[in-house]
DNA sequence: TTCACTTCTGAACACTTTGTTTTTATTGTC
DNA sequence: GACAATAAAAACAAAGTGTTCAGAAGTGAA
């Protein structure tokens, strides 16, 4: 896995982090893969000997960021894992909030993804009604929508609310489903 | 307001029509100007005289598709004027659907817009608790994403589940917000 | 240190798309 | 039919993408 050669990890690194500069001064959609390599200083080539396109960039960046993000200890309850999750969006901003607010459309699939798969399960067992006449998957969409909803609509308010509100704003928005 | 030549319209029309069916058959994000000028059969600087870009095109598809969408009669009640809503994506799925699907940004943000506008206000006053500590902009971001997060879903699950029924499952969703 | 190997560079290239300009031809209105 | 408005075609500059290749430079191992 790890590269032999250290100018190999030293352009990703260059690449990944000029990516990331780039990404939080203009936004992804208008960043180009010409202003990546000049920021990070590497040859045009060698841009795409490591990367196919800025969506590689992209997909890396996604990855990374769920990783740590929906990572749980086995002891939290839902809320504490929901503490988790939006401390995490309270402290790292830059990069998120910008693909976030921008409504980027791979990220924000991915998201809905990953919060179906880790968060939604968590909340359906302590927190939805059992019994009921609604498709389970209308639901488990609605839920995720309501959680991405709410952590956009928290970034856009510039933290003028704490992450421990926010999850009781969350559950109560939810509470009697 | 009216153009005087008929060339002009001519034009538009061919062009708007180039335009909504390279959107159905390709997608918004992927659509080029050369791909609608080439299908509406106009010269580049023909294109370039009437709109300035493809989000010209857009923006005014956005706009005549929200004034039919959210024009409502004063009689109807909050579920007639949901019924109304989900009865044209139904009936309109084409043009709309891959704009929605594809979770294009400029949309999304213009739906979301229109629904706080006309639809949240019918839904606070007949669904939503009055006495509440949570922010009403939070609220209202919530039941509008709420409401969006809905229609994607329905348009997802093609055509399985009618109007009706999706009106139903929405107001179970809220119901006691 | 040397040497074989890998990686990076820089430049050139073909290609696509955008948006503007200019000239010429066509079309509609009065 | 005259005159003005509009369209077409072609050429243009600019920006970006993605590929290729020869040569320079760095790396790890002997």
């Amino acid at each position: 896995m790890k590269p032999a050669d250290r100018r190999v990890t030293k352009t990703r690194k260059a690449i990944y982090q000029a990516f990331l500069d780039l990404l939080n001064s203009q936004g992804y959609e208008t960043l180009t893969v010409l202003a990546i390599i000049e920021k990070a200083d590497v040859g045009r080539s060698t841009f795409y000997a490591h990367y196919e396109s800025k969506e590689s960039l992209l997909e890396q960046l996604c990855q990374e960021l769920f990783h740590h993000l929906f990572k749980r200890q086995t002891s939290w309850t839902t809320k504490d894992y929901l503490g988790h999750i939006f401390k995490h969006f309270y402290h790292n901003q830059d990069h998120i909030t910008s693909l976030l607010l921008s409504k980027n459309d791979y990220f924000l699939r991915q998201l809905q993804i990953e919060v179906e798969k880790h968060l939604y399960p968590m909340i359906a067992r302590e927190y939805l009604n059992k019994q009921t006449n609604i498709p389970e998957s209308y639901r488990k969409y609605c839920v995720s929508s309501l959680f991405i909803a709410s952590i956009t609509w928290w970034m856009s308010q510039r933290k003028k609310v704490q992450p421990e509100e926010l999850v009781e704003y969350f559950l109560t928005m939810l509470n009697p489903l």
